[in-house]
DNA sequence: AATTTGACCATAA
DNA sequence: GTTATGGCCAAAT
């Protein structure tokens, strides 16, 4: 699911659990998403925040709180000690949405 | 078998 | 804005 998220939004930890199947499960998406290598390139990782549209910070994660931060910023989501929180409405994705968007760009099309 | 531990969440103060 | 609390759930103690 995590795959599915369009570069420059983001996705909650509630709502990739839900995508997939396994609403109320927020947490073993962070667990999932903790296993994986700063440096991994076919998961966009950091683009899933939690659900006040934050980054989750915890010493545990050994600094790739602060690689999140940075990699959001390179896709132009403006986030920082400054201003911590993004605004979903606007960065947030929905696949659903997406959808929508589609049928009204490209009517008499099947997704 | 019971307790602890979290990249979580909603609510309350 | 913030912290605190109780709930949640699987995996590891």
């Amino acid at each position: 699911m995590v795959k599915h998220i369009p570069p420059g939004r983001v996705a909650t930890y509630k709502q990739v659990a839900a995508w997939a199947g396994y609403p109320g499960y927020a947490r073993q998406v962070g667990y999932a998403l903790f296993r994986l290598s700063t440096q991994e390139t076919t998961i966009p990782w950091h683009r899933v925040v939690n659900s006040q549209g934050r980054i989750s910070h915890s010493p545990l994660r050994h600094g790739s709180d602060q690689i999140q931060q940075q990699m959001l910023n390179k896709e132009g989501i403006p986030i920082s000690p400054q201003t911590p929180v993004i605004d979903l409405t606007t960065y947030g994705w929905d696949p659903q949405t997406l959808l929508d968007e589609w049928t009204i760009l490209a009517p008499n099309q099947t997704p």
